[in-house]
RNA sequence: GUGGCUGUAGCUCAACGGUUAGAGCGUCCGGCUGUGGCCCGGAAGGCUGCGGGUUCAAGUCCCGUCAGCCACCCCA
């Protein structure tokens, strides 16, 4: 009897699990570089959360959720996105009384019950970063740079950050209805995008039937606030030598973004184009019974980050540096003990099978990558050596046990 | 959640409804008794995703189911 996994789940292996190691230590050297510091929370959360701060309407709450009531009956559900648990914590742990910056980054696992294809899992990993407290647009350009960088060192090509401004409550819902004014007199809307009028009518724009259609759609009036903001938001970029396009039909799918949205997208996923999506949350805290707190924040797909440098995977792989090979069966005891002696010098080292033929450990030696094979027979043990032999140029020579540390350090 | 395509060895794929399901690559062992890659020889590895049905006979046809992929949808 065998198991498959559960549709949307899957194994993440070498050379994949290298990416995903290099995507997050990067990231975190960034964040380290932008004072954000790291933030756990928790998987599981009241599903009531996830109503109040990604949006009741929307689908990640209305279709996507794991929702479940564990035993002593209370309604629960796997996290979906970060933002809620964080401002959760934010306002729990009256972080905004630290005298600290509000800046927090996380690295989670995900959980939305979608229906399954490449690059979108049910269980998949988020980067992300949230700075609560921030209102200016400087912290918006902060966020975006941040993003941008990450990306940048990854070597990921072919990006594109997109931006719009969504206005306030000042501006928003005016343009709200004058929208759904200009598309009412629209003829041949889909009927998903029928439904989105009342609901959201700014998503219609985003609609891959409609959206293309609509070219004379009205632009959002700023209010001078929101106005000033933006155009703040674009120099800052500017200034941080970050390219972007304004994209007006860019809307994001979670209620709680207002002013500055971005997203990140690649040409290279097929119709999981999206890598990283963010913008300003400034009502969210407030709404959710914390103080008022404007914020800002993005998360970012690592699986779909690790697929756009796919080419580069090979890159990541871990090799040991000393691979042990016994000439004979019976120096396995003292080939084990030169490997544990190698560790505990901080050298990284491996080793097969002493008792296979000595053929058979060569080959696992180049096989591994391994610069060294160190060899070891009768002779060597006698006088307390090993032959060390550099697998790309093929010197060998015999080095004492002491010696051996300095040596093999020098030519890594 | 809707529609479509696809599941055969570790991987990429063959096999008209008809013997014992094959190949390349990879893996392992050996040729070389203490020197890897190349070469040569050999071996292991499959309940053809799973369950039913049709048939004298099913990897092949039908149904169901599970899983993957593509589009929709959604988003990271």
């Amino acid at each position: 009897m065998t198991y498959q996994t559960i549709r949307g789940f899957r194994d993440i292996l070498p050379p994949q699990s290298d990416a995903f190691s290099f995507i997050e230590k990067i990231s975190r050297e960034i964040f380290t570089l932008y004072g954000y510091r790291e933030i756990r929370i928790p998987a599981v959360e009241y599903f009531e959360l996830f109503i109040k701060s990604t949006g009741e309407t929307t689908d990640i709450v209305q279709k996507e959720m794991y929702r479940f009531k564990d035993a002593s009956g209370r309604d629960l559900a796997l996290r979906p996105e970060g933002t809620p648990g964080v401002a959760r914590a934010y306002i729990n742990n009256n972080l905004s009384q630290t005298g600290l910056n509000g800046k927090y980054f996380y690295i989670a696992d995900m959980f939305r019950a979608e229906r399954p294809q490449a690059g979108r899992y049910r269980q998949f990993e988020q980067i992300g970063a949230e700075n609560i407290g921030a209102s200016s647009p400087y912290s918006d350009a902060e966020s975006a740079a941040m993003l941008a960088e990450i990306f940048k060192r990854l070597g990921a090509e072919n990006l594109r950050l997109e931006i719009n401004s969504l206005g306030c409550p000042s501006c928003r819902p005016k343009y709200r209805e004058k929208l759904i004014s200009y598309l009412s007199s629209q003829k041949d809307l889909c009927s998903s995008c029928l439904q989105r009028l009342e609901k959201n009518p700014l998503r219609v724009l985003d609609c891959k039937i409609d959206g293309p259609k609509l070219t004379d759609f009205p632009s959002i009036e700023l209010c001078g606030d929101c106005a000033v903001h933006h155009e703040k938001f674009k120099k800052c970029l500017s200034l941080s030598k970050v390219d972007f396009f304004e994209n007006p039909k860019l809307v994001r799918g979670l209620d709680y973004y207002q002013r500055t949205v971005f997203e990140l997208k690649t040409s290279s996923l097929g119709a999981q184009d999206a890598v990283a999506g963010g913008g300003r949350y400034d009502g969210l805290i407030k709404d959710m019974g914390g103080p008022a707190s404007p914020a800002v924040g993005w998360a970012l797909g690592a699986d779909r980050a690790a697929m756009i440098i796919e080419k580069r995977w090979g890159e990541f792989e871990k090799k040991s540096n000393v691979f042990l090979v016994s000439a004979d069966k019976e120096r396995g005891d003292y080939c084990f003990s030169l490997a544990q002696f190698l560790r505990s010098e901080n050298i990284s080292c491996d080793f097969s099978d002493f008792s296979l033929s000595f053929k058979s450990q060569m080959r696992s030696a180049d096989k591994s990558g391994a610069l060294f094979a160190a060899i070891a027979g009768e002779d060597e043990e006698k006088n307390g050596e090993v032959s060390l032999k550099n697998l790309f140029s093929k010197e060998q020579k015999k080095v004492k046990k002491e010696e051996l540390t300095e040596i093999i350090k020098r030519s890594l």
